[in-house]
DNA sequence: TGTTCATTGTTACCTAGGTTACATCGCCTG
DNA sequence: CAGGCGATGTAACCTAGGTAACAATGAACA
């Protein structure tokens, strides 16, 4: 990407909120925008990595994706990762290769940086500093990963559904909003779980007759925050104890 | 660890073989060694990284472990990762703070090599060299998880104990022995693929009818690769298109 | 060589949650 | 404003697989 690019200014702002890229000067940020192109997907675009090809990686500049994997027998979908802006997708093909069976799909309209594997690599051998912000960032997907293994295998659909909401809230008081997968479809929401659209409605319903969340329509709000904490109990002992 | 400890050479020469450090030449594996302690742990034993306290991390010499997590309500257990000689625990720690809720425990009497986590990363920090070898092993690790997680919430018990089989078959002709896990219980497996015991023994018994495995107690053998294979089907696609 | 204890085999039973199928809502577009 | 369409709400039904309970096996050890 080149300085006189009219996106230019607005990527290295972006990069610089992101917290993988946040530690980087200025000057090494510009370094390594010069790796990598500008290019724009379209919502509900195959965004990256259609398995085959895919010796790139990108960096979510705006809108969010998600990363997805599907059974061809059943039809069923379950989204791995959720990534939005100075979130980089495939980041993990620079450490071993490729991670073949999940590709990412644009959920708005996006601006994405991409450059190869190739380049990416010889970089970071350059700049070995970028690690000491690169090594925590995997760290967090590594938890995600196995707070996903985690739920899945020992909690129930409810338990889920009311971590995920748990997860996305904005840290404020009451009655608080439910942050990013706000506008995001119930089958999506249940893609995320490891469920389907029905019982998603089911619980969402459920706990709206108890007063614990208000709303619809993709719209929600959480009454009951306490109720839910409930519902999630195992994690919480987890985290706080 | 000191030059002189009986153990020395032993380490030395295990860590040589490993593929997280195979690469670093044995100066550099030497000067390792240095912010490390020996120590043995018994099997059954809690073997390390009782969650308070842990800002230690370990390196396996001999011996295998399960690192795992509960649920208190239920009591059922899910194993994320074995680990073996060569592998690292807690190292996900050296990246980005602690993993709660995970605990190793000893499967076999257990030689460990251990620091703390302040130490490794300093030393990581001295010897950024290492990165080379570190980032493709944590690459593996994910990929580990992400499959756990496709598994759980893509197929059915059936198909994931056939994939847990199909991952530990040494790679050799038929009829082919069932490599690490051979000697673990039903129990075991079972918590390694998000089920119970009765419906591992229930898959096997089945298979066992069907002619494609034979043996018991324990020491299983693949008779009917094919017919495994087919099981696991969804997997073998996404592994070779 | 019996006794003990953990691991297995086997069965009957029961429920969380997945399937299917519709009816309804609300938004967008012509 | 009508028609179309995706996203929702709901209900009837069905099955994979989890629970509970017990019997059989076999290794370990006295």
């Amino acid at each position: 990407m080149q300085q006189d690019s009219p996106h230019y200014a607005h990527c290295l702002e972006i990069l610089g909120q992101s917290p993988l890229f946040a530690s980087l000067d200025d000057a090494l940020l510009e370094d390594m925008l010069g790796i990598f192109h500008y290019e724009t997907r379209d919502k509900d675009e195959t965004a990256m990595s259609p398995k085959q090809v895919s010796d790139r990686l990108y960096i979510v500049i705006s809108g969010r994706a998600k990363v997805s994997v599907y059974n061809p027998d059943s039809g069923r979908e379950h989204i791995l990762f959720l990534i939005g802006p100075g979130d980089g997708f495939d980041l993990i093909s620079l450490l071993d290769g490729e991670w073949h069976g999940a590709v990412a799909t644009a959920l708005d309209n996006m601006e994405v940086l991409s450059t190869t594997v190739q380049h990416a690599r010889e970089w970071l051998n350059q700049h070995p500093g970028f690690n000491r912000a690169f090594l925590p960032y995997l760290g967090r997907q590594m938890h995600a990963l196995a707070d996903q293994v985690v739920d899945l295998s020992l909690y129930d659909t409810e338990t889920r559904l009311a971590r995920l909401i748990l997860r996305h809230l904005v840290p404020d008081k009451l009655p608080s909003e439910i942050h990013l997968i706000n506008d995001l479809s119930q089958e999506t929401l249940a893609s995320m779980i490891g469920s389907v659209r029905v019982v998603v409605t089911r619980h969402l319903q459920k706990w709206k007759q108890k007063k614990i969340i208000s709303g619809r329509r993709g719209r929600w709000l959480v009454l009951d925050l306490q109720s839910l904490l409930e519902k999630a109990e195992q994690q919480i002992r987890g985290r706080t104890r």
